[in-house]
DNA sequence: CGAGGATTTGAGCTGGATCAAAATAGGTGG
DNA sequence: CCACCTATTTTGATCCAGCTCAAATCCTCG
Protein backbone atom coordinates (compact mmCIF):
# COMPACT_ATOMS: atom_id res chain seq x y z
CA UNK A 1 0.00 0.00 0.00
CA UNK A 2 1.44 3.80 -1.07
CA UNK A 3 0.82 6.18 1.15
CA UNK A 4 1.49 9.84 0.07
CA UNK A 5 1.07 11.24 2.93
CA UNK A 6 3.72 9.16 4.98
CA UNK A 7 5.92 9.60 1.71
CA UNK A 8 5.38 13.54 1.98
CA UNK A 9 5.68 13.91 5.50
CA UNK A 10 8.84 11.57 5.43
CA UNK A 11 10.15 14.32 2.91
CA UNK A 12 9.98 16.71 6.34
CA UNK A 13 11.67 14.20 8.96
CA UNK A 14 12.17 11.14 9.90
CA UNK A 15 9.47 9.19 10.74
CA UNK A 16 8.89 6.02 13.48
CA UNK A 17 7.28 3.23 12.05
CA UNK A 18 4.59 3.54 14.78
CA UNK A 19 3.58 6.67 13.14
CA UNK A 20 3.76 5.56 9.64
CA UNK A 21 1.02 3.08 11.42
CA UNK A 22 -0.77 5.82 12.84
CA UNK A 23 -1.07 7.86 9.33
CA UNK A 24 -1.79 5.27 7.70
CA UNK A 25 -5.26 4.90 9.63
CA UNK A 26 -6.26 8.21 9.27
CA UNK A 27 -8.14 7.55 6.05
CA UNK A 28 -11.50 6.84 7.18
CA UNK A 29 -13.18 6.93 3.45
CA UNK A 30 -11.87 6.73 0.24
CA UNK A 31 -14.47 8.83 -2.28
CA UNK A 32 -13.95 10.04 -6.27
CA UNK A 33 -14.70 13.19 -7.21
CA UNK A 34 -15.38 14.19 -10.63
CA UNK A 35 -13.14 17.51 -12.58
CA UNK A 36 -14.82 20.57 -12.11
CA UNK A 37 -16.66 19.79 -9.21
CA UNK A 38 -15.79 20.72 -5.53
CA UNK A 39 -13.83 18.66 -3.19
CA UNK A 40 -14.80 21.02 -0.61
CA UNK A 41 -17.53 23.60 -0.10
CA UNK A 42 -16.54 27.41 0.75
CA UNK A 43 -18.50 28.69 3.76
CA UNK A 44 -19.14 24.50 4.95
CA UNK A 45 -18.19 23.75 8.23
CA UNK A 46 -16.41 20.11 7.18
CA UNK A 47 -16.33 17.46 10.09
CA UNK A 48 -12.92 15.94 8.13
CA UNK A 49 -10.31 16.94 6.65
CA UNK A 50 -9.66 16.21 2.76
CA UNK A 51 -5.93 14.02 1.89
CA UNK A 52 -5.51 14.56 -1.81
CA UNK A 53 -4.66 10.67 -3.26
CA UNK A 54 -4.60 10.62 -6.26
CA UNK A 55 -5.50 13.90 -8.91
CA UNK A 56 -5.12 18.11 -8.87
CA UNK A 57 -7.44 19.62 -6.95
CA UNK A 58 -7.01 23.92 -6.92
CA UNK A 59 -8.02 25.92 -3.64
CA UNK A 60 -10.15 29.13 -4.94
CA UNK A 61 -11.63 32.29 -4.07
CA UNK A 62 -14.17 34.04 -5.96
CA UNK A 63 -14.92 38.19 -6.11
CA UNK A 64 -18.35 39.31 -5.51
CA UNK A 65 -18.89 39.59 -9.12
CA UNK A 66 -17.34 35.94 -9.86
CA UNK A 67 -14.01 36.42 -10.92
CA UNK A 68 -11.78 33.21 -9.54
CA UNK A 69 -8.54 33.20 -8.16
CA UNK A 70 -6.92 30.08 -7.44
CA UNK A 71 -4.69 30.26 -4.26
CA UNK A 72 -3.44 26.78 -4.22
CA UNK A 73 -3.15 24.18 -6.53
CA UNK A 74 -2.34 20.40 -4.78
CA UNK A 75 -1.30 16.81 -5.86
CA UNK A 76 -1.25 13.35 -4.48
CA UNK A 77 0.05 14.00 -0.72
CA UNK A 78 -1.62 16.80 -0.22
CA UNK A 79 -4.28 17.78 2.69
CA UNK A 80 -6.33 20.17 0.35
CA UNK A 81 -8.04 21.50 3.61
CA UNK A 82 -5.49 20.24 7.12
CA UNK A 83 -6.70 23.95 8.11
CA UNK A 84 -10.35 23.58 8.39
CA UNK A 85 -9.85 21.53 11.24
CA UNK A 86 -9.15 24.57 13.26
CA UNK A 87 -10.40 26.88 11.24
CA UNK A 88 -14.00 25.34 11.43
CA UNK A 89 -15.24 27.57 8.54
CA UNK A 90 -14.15 27.24 5.60
CA UNK A 91 -13.16 30.54 3.89
CA UNK A 92 -12.72 29.26 0.43
CA UNK A 93 -13.55 26.29 -2.19
CA UNK A 94 -11.65 23.22 -3.03
CA UNK A 95 -12.27 22.45 -6.75
CA UNK A 96 -11.27 19.06 -8.58
CA UNK A 97 -9.38 20.23 -11.52
CA UNK A 98 -8.77 16.82 -13.00
CA UNK A 99 -11.05 13.73 -11.50
CA UNK A 100 -9.89 13.42 -7.59
CA UNK A 101 -9.59 10.30 -5.41
CA UNK A 102 -9.66 11.58 -1.98
CA UNK A 103 -9.30 10.38 1.56
CA UNK A 104 -11.51 11.53 4.27
CA UNK A 105 -9.88 11.94 7.56
CA UNK A 106 -12.00 12.71 10.64
CA UNK A 107 -11.51 15.72 12.47
CA UNK A 108 -11.82 13.61 15.56
CA UNK A 109 -8.92 11.85 14.46
CA UNK A 110 -6.56 15.19 13.76
CA UNK A 111 -7.62 16.02 17.61
CA UNK A 112 -6.67 13.05 18.63
CA UNK A 113 -2.99 12.85 17.39
CA UNK A 114 -2.77 16.26 18.55
CA UNK A 115 -3.11 14.82 21.94
CA UNK A 116 -1.12 11.93 21.66
CA UNK A 117 1.74 12.47 19.05
CA UNK A 118 3.69 15.34 19.37
CA UNK A 119 5.82 14.97 16.71
CA UNK A 120 3.18 14.03 14.16
CA UNK A 121 1.44 16.91 15.16
CA UNK A 122 4.33 19.17 14.33
CA UNK A 123 5.19 17.56 11.05
CA UNK A 124 1.20 18.33 9.96
CA UNK A 125 1.49 21.54 11.04
CA UNK A 126 4.64 22.23 9.46
CA UNK A 127 2.99 20.91 6.15
CA UNK A 128 0.33 24.10 6.95
CA UNK A 129 3.27 26.20 6.84
CA UNK A 130 4.97 25.18 4.22
CA UNK A 131 1.64 26.16 1.90
CA UNK A 132 2.12 29.48 3.76
CA UNK A 133 5.18 29.50 2.41
CA UNK A 134 3.77 28.83 -1.14
CA UNK A 135 1.64 31.66 -0.67
CA UNK A 136 4.01 34.02 -0.15
CA UNK A 137 6.22 33.18 -2.70
CA UNK A 138 2.97 33.61 -5.31
CA UNK A 139 2.32 37.08 -3.86
CA UNK A 140 5.76 38.20 -4.47
CA UNK A 141 5.94 36.15 -7.94
CA UNK A 142 2.41 37.56 -8.44
CA UNK A 143 3.11 41.84 -8.17
CA UNK A 144 6.83 41.79 -8.89
CA UNK A 145 7.37 39.20 -11.96
CA UNK A 146 6.26 39.69 -15.25
CA UNK A 147 3.93 36.91 -16.43
CA UNK A 148 6.66 35.16 -18.01
CA UNK A 149 8.51 34.94 -15.48
CA UNK A 150 5.82 34.50 -12.68
CA UNK A 151 4.66 31.41 -14.88
CA UNK A 152 8.43 29.97 -15.07
CA UNK A 153 8.48 30.19 -11.56
CA UNK A 154 5.44 28.07 -11.16
CA UNK A 155 6.30 25.70 -13.50
CA UNK A 156 9.92 25.38 -11.35
CA UNK A 157 7.47 25.10 -8.34
CA UNK A 158 5.33 21.88 -9.79
CA UNK A 159 8.39 20.05 -10.79
CA UNK A 160 9.51 20.62 -7.47
CA UNK A 161 6.61 19.46 -5.50
CA UNK A 162 5.93 16.56 -8.13
CA UNK A 163 9.04 14.91 -8.03
CA UNK A 164 9.52 15.10 -4.28
CA UNK A 165 6.11 13.02 -4.22
CA UNK A 166 7.95 10.66 -6.99
CA UNK A 167 5.52 11.76 -9.89
CA UNK A 168 8.34 13.53 -12.29
CA UNK A 169 9.99 11.89 -14.71
CA UNK A 170 13.89 12.93 -14.24
CA UNK A 171 14.71 11.67 -16.93
CA UNK A 172 13.33 13.83 -19.37
CA UNK A 173 12.33 16.45 -16.65
CA UNK A 174 8.57 16.04 -17.39
CA UNK A 175 5.68 16.09 -15.13
CA UNK A 176 1.99 15.62 -15.49
CA UNK A 177 -0.08 18.87 -15.38
CA UNK A 178 -3.39 18.37 -16.63
CA UNK A 179 -4.69 21.92 -16.59
CA UNK A 180 -6.24 24.13 -18.36
CA UNK A 181 -5.18 27.40 -20.04
CA UNK A 182 -7.69 29.20 -18.10
CA UNK A 183 -7.22 27.75 -14.95
CA UNK A 184 -3.34 28.61 -15.19
CA UNK A 185 -4.69 31.87 -15.49
CA UNK A 186 -6.98 31.46 -12.34
CA UNK A 187 -4.15 30.39 -10.72
CA UNK A 188 -1.48 33.26 -11.81
CA UNK A 189 -4.06 36.22 -11.92
CA UNK A 190 -4.07 36.36 -16.03
CA UNK A 191 -6.37 36.03 -18.56
CA UNK A 192 -6.84 33.49 -20.29
CA UNK A 193 -5.74 35.04 -23.82
CA UNK A 194 -2.55 36.44 -22.08
CA UNK A 195 -1.97 32.98 -20.71
CA UNK A 196 -1.96 31.76 -24.54
CA UNK A 197 1.13 34.48 -25.45
CA UNK A 198 3.23 33.60 -22.41
CA UNK A 199 3.19 30.13 -23.56
CA UNK A 200 3.61 30.79 -27.22
CA UNK A 201 6.82 33.17 -26.43
CA UNK A 202 8.19 30.17 -24.32
CA UNK A 203 7.71 27.80 -26.67
CA UNK A 204 9.58 29.65 -29.15
CA UNK A 205 12.37 30.48 -26.67
CA UNK A 206 11.69 26.52 -25.69
CA UNK A 207 11.81 26.98 -22.30
CA UNK A 208 9.13 24.17 -21.96
CA UNK A 209 6.74 22.04 -23.80
CA UNK A 210 3.29 21.60 -22.80
CA UNK A 211 1.00 19.17 -24.68
CA UNK A 212 -1.45 16.02 -23.91
CA UNK A 213 -1.14 17.40 -20.45
CA UNK A 214 2.40 16.84 -19.69
CA UNK A 215 4.90 19.11 -18.93
CA UNK A 216 8.65 18.97 -20.22
CA UNK A 217 10.88 21.56 -18.92
CA UNK A 218 14.05 20.93 -21.82
CA UNK A 219 16.40 23.54 -19.77
CA UNK A 220 15.67 24.05 -15.98
CA UNK A 221 18.56 25.80 -15.53
CA UNK A 222 17.45 28.56 -17.38
CA UNK A 223 13.91 28.28 -16.79
CA UNK A 224 14.87 28.49 -13.02
CA UNK A 225 16.72 31.57 -13.92
CA UNK A 226 14.08 33.42 -15.37
CA UNK A 227 11.18 32.42 -13.03
CA UNK A 228 14.06 33.72 -10.18
CA UNK A 229 13.31 30.07 -9.00
CA UNK A 230 14.94 28.97 -5.21
CA UNK A 231 13.51 26.13 -3.68
CA UNK A 232 14.30 26.92 -0.22
CA UNK A 233 10.62 28.22 -0.08
CA UNK A 234 9.10 24.47 -0.27
CA UNK A 235 11.12 23.58 2.84
CA UNK A 236 11.84 20.12 1.07
CA UNK A 237 14.60 18.77 3.21
CA UNK A 238 14.47 16.36 6.23
CA UNK A 239 15.78 17.38 9.54
CA UNK A 240 14.18 17.07 13.28
CA UNK A 241 11.55 18.86 13.64
CA UNK B 1 0.42 43.34 32.90
CA UNK B 2 -1.00 43.24 29.60
CA UNK B 3 -0.33 40.09 27.80
CA UNK B 4 -0.94 40.76 24.04
CA UNK B 5 -0.96 37.07 23.21
CA UNK B 6 -2.78 36.00 25.27
CA UNK B 7 -5.58 38.84 24.47
CA UNK B 8 -5.62 37.24 21.05
CA UNK B 9 -5.76 33.45 21.74
CA UNK B 10 -8.38 34.44 23.83
CA UNK B 11 -10.29 35.38 20.72
CA UNK B 12 -10.13 32.32 19.39
CA UNK B 13 -11.69 29.79 21.63
CA UNK B 14 -11.66 30.24 26.02
CA UNK B 15 -8.55 30.00 27.81
CA UNK B 16 -7.74 28.01 30.75
CA UNK B 17 -6.17 30.20 33.97
CA UNK B 18 -3.18 27.71 33.73
CA UNK B 19 -2.76 28.15 29.96
CA UNK B 20 -2.35 31.97 30.24
CA UNK B 21 0.11 31.28 33.18
CA UNK B 22 2.30 29.38 30.17
CA UNK B 23 1.97 32.10 27.40
CA UNK B 24 2.76 34.80 30.06
CA UNK B 25 6.07 32.55 30.94
CA UNK B 26 7.05 32.09 26.89
CA UNK B 27 8.78 35.46 26.45
CA UNK B 28 12.74 34.81 27.85
CA UNK B 29 13.51 38.50 26.65
CA UNK B 30 12.34 41.74 25.72
CA UNK B 31 14.30 44.08 22.70
CA UNK B 32 13.28 47.05 21.13
CA UNK B 33 14.08 46.99 17.52
CA UNK B 34 14.37 50.61 15.23
CA UNK B 35 12.64 51.30 12.24
CA UNK B 36 14.11 49.85 9.30
CA UNK B 37 16.13 47.35 10.59
CA UNK B 38 15.49 44.06 10.33
CA UNK B 39 13.87 42.04 13.31
CA UNK B 40 14.56 38.81 11.72
CA UNK B 41 16.97 37.77 8.87
CA UNK B 42 15.86 36.39 5.79
CA UNK B 43 18.15 32.91 5.06
CA UNK B 44 18.90 32.48 8.85
CA UNK B 45 17.98 29.78 11.54
CA UNK B 46 16.49 31.43 14.44
CA UNK B 47 16.86 29.61 17.82
CA UNK B 48 13.68 31.75 19.09
CA UNK B 49 10.38 33.08 17.83
CA UNK B 50 9.47 36.67 18.08
CA UNK B 51 6.43 37.91 19.33
CA UNK B 52 5.73 41.71 18.22
CA UNK B 53 4.91 43.47 22.12
CA UNK B 54 4.36 46.58 20.48
CA UNK B 55 4.88 48.11 17.23
CA UNK B 56 4.30 47.31 12.94
CA UNK B 57 6.43 45.20 11.45
CA UNK B 58 6.38 43.48 7.89
CA UNK B 59 7.48 39.82 6.27
CA UNK B 60 8.98 40.90 3.28
CA UNK B 61 10.51 39.31 0.26
CA UNK B 62 13.05 40.76 -2.50
CA UNK B 63 13.03 39.93 -6.14
CA UNK B 64 16.77 39.06 -7.54
CA UNK B 65 16.93 42.82 -8.59
CA UNK B 66 15.56 44.16 -5.29
CA UNK B 67 12.00 44.97 -5.66
CA UNK B 68 10.30 44.32 -2.36
CA UNK B 69 7.09 42.70 -1.64
CA UNK B 70 5.71 42.89 1.48
CA UNK B 71 3.49 39.96 2.49
CA UNK B 72 2.13 40.28 5.87
CA UNK B 73 1.81 43.00 8.26
CA UNK B 74 1.71 42.91 12.03
CA UNK B 75 0.85 43.86 15.16
CA UNK B 76 1.18 43.71 19.08
CA UNK B 77 -0.08 40.01 19.98
CA UNK B 78 1.48 38.86 16.01
CA UNK B 79 3.98 35.97 16.28
CA UNK B 80 5.74 37.61 13.15
CA UNK B 81 7.78 34.47 12.60
CA UNK B 82 6.35 32.07 15.09
CA UNK B 83 6.88 29.45 11.74
CA UNK B 84 10.64 29.09 12.39
CA UNK B 85 10.21 27.08 14.47
CA UNK B 86 9.56 24.17 12.57
CA UNK B 87 10.22 25.37 9.14
CA UNK B 88 13.76 26.20 10.88
CA UNK B 89 15.31 28.36 7.88
CA UNK B 90 13.44 31.76 7.33
CA UNK B 91 12.78 32.27 3.73
CA UNK B 92 11.76 35.79 4.04
CA UNK B 93 12.55 38.80 5.83
CA UNK B 94 10.44 40.75 8.83
CA UNK B 95 11.45 44.42 9.25
CA UNK B 96 10.39 47.00 11.83
CA UNK B 97 8.25 49.18 10.07
CA UNK B 98 8.09 51.31 13.24
CA UNK B 99 10.30 50.85 16.59
CA UNK B 100 9.02 47.66 17.70
CA UNK B 101 9.04 46.06 21.31
CA UNK B 102 9.48 42.32 20.53
CA UNK B 103 9.67 39.13 22.97
CA UNK B 104 11.67 36.11 22.04
CA UNK B 105 10.58 32.94 22.75
CA UNK B 106 12.73 29.53 22.73
CA UNK B 107 11.69 27.66 20.33
CA UNK B 108 12.72 25.08 22.98
CA UNK B 109 9.76 26.90 24.60
CA UNK B 110 7.56 25.98 21.59
CA UNK B 111 8.46 22.30 21.37
CA UNK B 112 7.94 22.03 25.30
CA UNK B 113 4.30 23.33 24.40
CA UNK B 114 3.62 21.38 21.64
CA UNK B 115 4.59 18.36 23.82
CA UNK B 116 2.39 18.80 26.71
CA UNK B 117 -0.35 21.42 25.82
CA UNK B 118 -2.28 20.00 23.07
CA UNK B 119 -4.78 22.85 23.38
CA UNK B 120 -2.53 25.67 23.59
CA UNK B 121 -0.68 23.81 20.24
CA UNK B 122 -3.77 24.05 18.55
CA UNK B 123 -4.12 27.84 18.82
CA UNK B 124 -0.42 28.86 18.05
CA UNK B 125 -1.06 26.72 15.03
CA UNK B 126 -4.77 27.89 14.60
CA UNK B 127 -2.70 31.85 14.49
CA UNK B 128 -0.21 30.69 11.54
CA UNK B 129 -3.48 29.09 9.70
CA UNK B 130 -5.15 32.38 10.11
CA UNK B 131 -2.12 34.02 9.03
CA UNK B 132 -2.39 31.70 5.79
CA UNK B 133 -5.81 32.73 5.19
CA UNK B 134 -4.73 36.38 5.06
CA UNK B 135 -2.08 35.71 2.31
CA UNK B 136 -5.28 33.89 0.41
CA UNK B 137 -7.48 37.14 1.03
CA UNK B 138 -4.42 38.96 -0.57
CA UNK B 139 -3.89 37.24 -3.38
CA UNK B 140 -7.36 37.11 -4.64
CA UNK B 141 -7.36 41.26 -3.79
CA UNK B 142 -4.08 41.87 -5.67
CA UNK B 143 -4.89 39.79 -8.99
CA UNK B 144 -8.66 40.71 -9.14
CA UNK B 145 -9.54 43.56 -7.54
CA UNK B 146 -8.48 47.60 -9.14
CA UNK B 147 -5.76 49.20 -6.44
CA UNK B 148 -8.12 51.31 -4.97
CA UNK B 149 -10.59 48.31 -3.95
CA UNK B 150 -7.25 46.81 -3.28
CA UNK B 151 -6.43 49.61 -0.54
CA UNK B 152 -9.88 49.50 0.85
CA UNK B 153 -10.19 45.92 1.53
CA UNK B 154 -6.25 46.11 3.12
CA UNK B 155 -7.83 48.86 5.32
CA UNK B 156 -10.63 47.29 6.28
CA UNK B 157 -8.72 44.06 7.47
CA UNK B 158 -6.20 46.55 9.33
CA UNK B 159 -9.37 48.07 11.16
CA UNK B 160 -10.30 44.82 12.23
CA UNK B 161 -7.38 43.20 13.83
CA UNK B 162 -6.27 46.53 15.67
CA UNK B 163 -9.69 46.06 16.79
CA UNK B 164 -9.65 42.50 17.98
CA UNK B 165 -6.28 43.48 20.18
CA UNK B 166 -8.06 46.63 21.39
CA UNK B 167 -6.00 49.41 19.50
CA UNK B 168 -8.80 50.59 17.27
CA UNK B 169 -10.95 53.79 18.48
CA UNK B 170 -13.97 52.23 17.65
CA UNK B 171 -15.87 55.82 18.70
CA UNK B 172 -13.97 57.61 15.95
CA UNK B 173 -13.57 54.15 13.72
CA UNK B 174 -9.63 55.44 13.53
CA UNK B 175 -6.60 52.91 14.06
CA UNK B 176 -2.73 53.87 14.03
CA UNK B 177 -1.28 53.80 10.52
CA UNK B 178 1.94 54.54 10.78
CA UNK B 179 3.25 53.55 7.49
CA UNK B 180 4.76 55.56 4.54
CA UNK B 181 2.57 55.74 1.40
CA UNK B 182 6.04 53.51 0.21
CA UNK B 183 5.41 50.49 2.16
CA UNK B 184 1.65 50.40 1.82
CA UNK B 185 2.69 50.35 -2.20
CA UNK B 186 5.33 47.26 -1.33
CA UNK B 187 1.98 45.53 0.78
CA UNK B 188 -0.28 46.33 -2.13
CA UNK B 189 2.17 45.38 -5.15
CA UNK B 190 2.06 48.88 -6.76
CA UNK B 191 4.72 51.83 -6.79
CA UNK B 192 4.32 55.13 -4.58
CA UNK B 193 2.96 57.25 -7.09
CA UNK B 194 0.16 54.95 -7.91
CA UNK B 195 -0.72 54.80 -3.92
CA UNK B 196 -0.53 58.34 -3.76
CA UNK B 197 -3.31 58.77 -6.49
CA UNK B 198 -5.52 56.01 -5.27
CA UNK B 199 -5.67 57.83 -1.80
CA UNK B 200 -6.48 61.03 -3.60
CA UNK B 201 -9.23 59.68 -5.32
CA UNK B 202 -10.32 57.75 -1.60
CA UNK B 203 -9.64 61.31 0.20
CA UNK B 204 -12.06 63.11 -2.66
CA UNK B 205 -14.72 60.34 -2.17
CA UNK B 206 -14.25 60.75 1.61
CA UNK B 207 -13.52 56.93 1.83
CA UNK B 208 -10.77 57.73 4.40
CA UNK B 209 -8.74 60.31 6.37
CA UNK B 210 -4.99 59.42 6.74
CA UNK B 211 -2.69 61.99 8.86
CA UNK B 212 -0.48 61.83 11.66
CA UNK B 213 -0.36 57.97 11.15
CA UNK B 214 -3.89 57.54 12.07
CA UNK B 215 -6.81 56.50 9.68
CA UNK B 216 -10.41 57.26 9.83
CA UNK B 217 -12.99 55.37 8.20
CA UNK B 218 -16.11 57.44 8.34
CA UNK B 219 -18.13 55.24 6.56
CA UNK B 220 -17.58 51.74 6.96
CA UNK B 221 -19.91 50.10 5.00
CA UNK B 222 -19.23 51.94 1.84
CA UNK B 223 -15.31 51.05 2.53
CA UNK B 224 -16.28 47.27 3.05
CA UNK B 225 -18.28 47.51 0.13
CA UNK B 226 -15.83 48.92 -2.54
CA UNK B 227 -13.33 46.35 -1.05
CA UNK B 228 -15.68 43.56 -1.27
CA UNK B 229 -14.72 42.95 2.44
CA UNK B 230 -16.36 40.00 4.43
CA UNK B 231 -14.29 39.30 7.67
CA UNK B 232 -14.77 35.53 7.77
CA UNK B 233 -11.36 35.32 6.72
CA UNK B 234 -9.73 36.57 9.82
CA UNK B 235 -12.05 34.12 11.83
CA UNK B 236 -11.87 35.99 14.66
CA UNK B 237 -14.39 34.41 16.85
CA UNK B 238 -14.11 32.78 20.01
CA UNK B 239 -15.41 28.58 19.45
CA UNK B 240 -14.01 25.18 20.78
CA UNK B 241 -10.99 24.37 19.14
C1' DC C 1 -20.41 13.91 -38.07
C1' DG C 2 -21.59 17.40 -34.89
C1' DA C 3 -21.14 20.08 -30.67
C1' DG C 4 -19.03 22.14 -26.93
C1' DG C 5 -14.90 23.13 -24.93
C1' DA C 6 -10.10 24.69 -25.54
C1' DT C 7 -6.71 27.16 -28.01
C1' DT C 8 -5.32 30.74 -31.01
C1' DT C 9 -5.39 35.20 -33.48
C1' DG C 10 -6.36 40.15 -34.11
C1' DA C 11 -7.28 44.94 -32.90
C1' DG C 12 -7.75 48.33 -29.80
C1' DC C 13 -7.73 50.13 -24.94
C1' DT C 14 -6.38 51.22 -20.11
C1' DG C 15 -4.67 50.83 -15.32
C1' DG C 16 -0.82 51.32 -13.40
C1' DA C 17 4.31 51.79 -14.39
C1' DT C 18 8.21 54.79 -15.31
C1' DC C 19 10.88 58.85 -15.11
C1' DA C 20 11.68 63.29 -13.53
C1' DA C 21 10.98 67.10 -10.77
C1' DA C 22 8.65 70.09 -7.38
C1' DA C 23 6.53 70.87 -3.04
C1' DT C 24 6.18 69.55 1.99
C1' DA C 25 7.21 67.89 6.34
C1' DG C 26 10.15 66.33 9.98
C1' DG C 27 14.20 66.33 12.45
C1' DT C 28 18.70 68.27 13.92
C1' DG C 29 22.25 71.16 15.19
C1' DG C 30 23.66 75.87 15.83
C1' DC D 1 13.98 79.98 16.55
C1' DC D 2 16.03 79.39 12.28
C1' DA D 3 18.55 77.16 8.50
C1' DC D 4 19.42 73.02 6.58
C1' DC D 5 19.02 68.23 5.30
C1' DT D 6 16.64 64.23 4.19
C1' DA D 7 12.61 61.56 3.61
C1' DT D 8 8.02 61.78 2.06
C1' DT D 9 4.32 63.31 -0.66
C1' DT D 10 2.62 65.28 -4.76
C1' DT D 11 2.35 66.55 -9.71
C1' DG D 12 3.04 65.93 -14.70
C1' DA D 13 4.00 63.51 -18.95
C1' DT D 14 4.64 59.43 -21.35
C1' DC D 15 4.66 54.43 -21.99
C1' DC D 16 3.48 49.53 -22.08
C1' DA D 17 2.07 44.89 -20.17
C1' DG D 18 -1.74 42.79 -19.95
C1' DC D 19 -6.89 43.43 -20.57
C1' DT D 20 -11.19 43.39 -23.39
C1' DC D 21 -13.96 42.04 -27.03
C1' DA D 22 -14.71 39.30 -30.91
C1' DA D 23 -14.01 35.80 -34.01
C1' DA D 24 -11.64 31.79 -35.95
C1' DT D 25 -9.62 27.30 -35.55
C1' DC D 26 -8.78 23.08 -33.41
C1' DC D 27 -9.74 19.08 -30.43
C1' DT D 28 -12.18 15.43 -28.40
C1' DC D 29 -15.51 12.49 -27.72
C1' DG D 30 -20.28 10.90 -27.98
Amino acid sequence: MHDPLAKKLACLDRLAREEEEVLRSLVAQVRIVEPRNDLVVNGSRPSHSTLLLDGFAGRYNLTDDGRRQITSIHVSGDFVDLHSFLLKTMDHGVTALTRCRIGLVPHSALTRISETEPHLTRLLWLTTLIDGAIHREWLLTMSRLSSLEQTAHLFCEFYMRLSAVGLANEADRSIPLPLTQGELGDALGITTVHVNRVLQEMRARTLVVWNGGRLTIPNWDRLAEIGQFNPLYLHQHCEPR
